[in-house]
DNA sequence: ACGTATCCATGAATTATGTTCATGTATTGG
DNA sequence: CCAATACATGAACATAATTCATGGATACGT
């Protein structure tokens, strides 16, 4: 019954002073104009303006709607803009997922880049999800999954944005510092030290010491990274972490990496999104920037501390 | 382009939380609601919704517009009542003007009555206008015009709500005081005091002292009329006001009042008010209240100090 | 597993609604 | 007093909304 013509109406008018002018401003004719003015002023059962000759008067009613369409109207606009924004894809939510411990520091890199140029997209960052990081996206719980392992699935795409060799983390002091690499049955005597994630999420046990049936002699879980360091610095166990990572952390941790096997274990890191959300400007463009932070991952890690 | 309907699905179908459901509510048939969704959409160029199976999703799009309508309807649909209020005459602006200075304690007993049962109609009570009373009232300055001199005018519309009689002031110790009543020659040599009006809207000079071309010996005038009557029981002058208002007072100063004129200067307090007016609600029940007054002011005087 | 009921989408037909055109009336200003 | 300006109005017209009929997809019960 009272619509947003209504209002536009009523505050053009109210701006311009008479119909006909604010008719041609809303593109209307003077009669359009008026036919919808009296067809409101019918339903609400009160005129809007006091027609006195030619000039008009707002009534109390007509400036009690003024006021409500100089509040709502610029409402309107700005949802339209918003939606807009939508639209244009420069503005959602990222919510990320991760399932990858050690690309923390990385991913806050990557974020310091994109939020400046994507303020009007919500970032945000999770680390646990009820039905795990695929699960997690198909139910819009997440909106991008980083992970090492990509999992082919309906209605979603992976993309991978850096590669990464995963190696052993030993003490400086240990037997097997230095080495060229490492056999799995090496590690049958040590203690071994990972995140606390199920055994098949380790690349470590997955492809190094489980198809050579190595068993290590303790298996023990940490959170912190820093914190999994320094046991392996102090010949608490070894562990197995991101090349990278570790020479970040050689300079001011007694720790050497050694090649997992003669080949090494070489992996990705992957960016997981719903297929829908492909072609999403924001997206893409965070999917842009973490690949171009794949040499930033080293430049940064150079001068950091 | 968005509109009010636009939303009412928004926020219907976010209700429901189905399109069936919600298109029942808002007696549409599905197809007309789909097809308005999918104008909308299209319109704004991102979905509101994410159609999975048969199941509903919010986007964040149509989460901003589901919040942007809880946010908007509510204040149309209240402004819809408000409009209805207007056109049943509950709710509006009664400004009047005094064009009585003794009438002022008669209207504060007229509005305490009326207020109560007209909560929506804004009271207000002006006592300087720019160009009259009557001016004032073509002009929209104020409502109604509590006036003994109604003035005929196409447009306005007066009505007598209460009688009196003017009387002249004097002191307990005066002369006059006791008189049956006074002849105009008989204020030649006195000072009359009066509230700070023209001359010409002076009852006891238009139908008393000019008619017999007598001049008091002093003209002062004063704002108050409890000053005024303190003025007149020290002797220092003599003053012209209703005969309620000097009864009123006589119980507390010394003061008595004396006829003007054998027969009396009978007077009326007229309400006017603008013709299109005549018949609004909350004006003819103000009209009703203030005629019902006429024996408040005697009793309520009564009772009073 | 299969049928059935439910839900949403869609094209064409229909209806409702808004807009214009042509014209009238009232008021203002020169 | 005439010309210009502003608003109102009825009929014709154009556009937009709604319905009808239908189809495809999915959940749910048996």
């Amino acid at each position: 019954m009272l619509e947003r013509g209504h209002l536009m109406i009523v505050r053009e008018v109210a701006r311009q002073g008479s119909m006909t002018a604010a008719a041609e401003k809303l593109h209307l004719t003077q009669s359009a104009l008026s036919h919808a003015m009296r067809k409101l002023e019918l339903g609400l059962g009160t005129p809007m303006w006091e027609r006195q000759g030619r000039s008009l008067r707002l009534t109390q009613a007509g400036t009690h709607l003024l006021e409500l369409a100089n509040r709502v109207l610029p409402q309107l606009e700005q949802a339209e803009q918003t939606m807009a924004d939508y639209a244009r894809g420069v503005r959602g939510s990222l919510h990320i997922g991760m399932e990858c411990h050690p690309c923390y520091q990385w991913l806050l890199k990557v974020m310091a880049l994109y939020m400046p140029q994507w303020p009007d997209v919500d970032v945000d960052v999770k680390q646990k999800f009820r039905f795990g990081g695929i699960g997690a996206l198909l139910d819009h719980e997440i909106d991008m999954l980083v992970t090492p392992d990509p999992e082919a699935q309906p209605g979603l795409y992976f993309e991978p944005v850096f590669d990464y060799e995963q190696v052993l983390v030993v003490s400086r002091s240990h037997a097997l510092a230095g080495a060229q690499f490492v056999e799995p049955a090496q590690l049958a005597g040590e203690v071994l030290i990972t995140y606390p994630v199920e055994t098949d999420r380790l690349d470590v046990y997955n492809l190094f010491l489980t198809p050579a049936g190595v068993h290590p002699r303790v298996h023990k879980t940490i959170e912190s990274t820093d914190l999994m360091l320094q046991m392996v610095a102090v010949g608490r166990g070894v562990a197995a972490l991101p090349r990278w990572l570790v020479e970040e952390h050689a300079a001011s941790v007694p720790v050497a990496p050694v090649r997992l096997g003669r080949l090494g274990v070489l992996k990705q890191i992957h960016l997981g999104l719903r297929e829908a959300d492909r072609e999403t400007g924001y997206v893409r463009a965070f999917i842009q920037t973490a690949r171009g932070a794949r040499e930033l991952r080293n430049t940064a890690i150079a001068t950091r501390d």
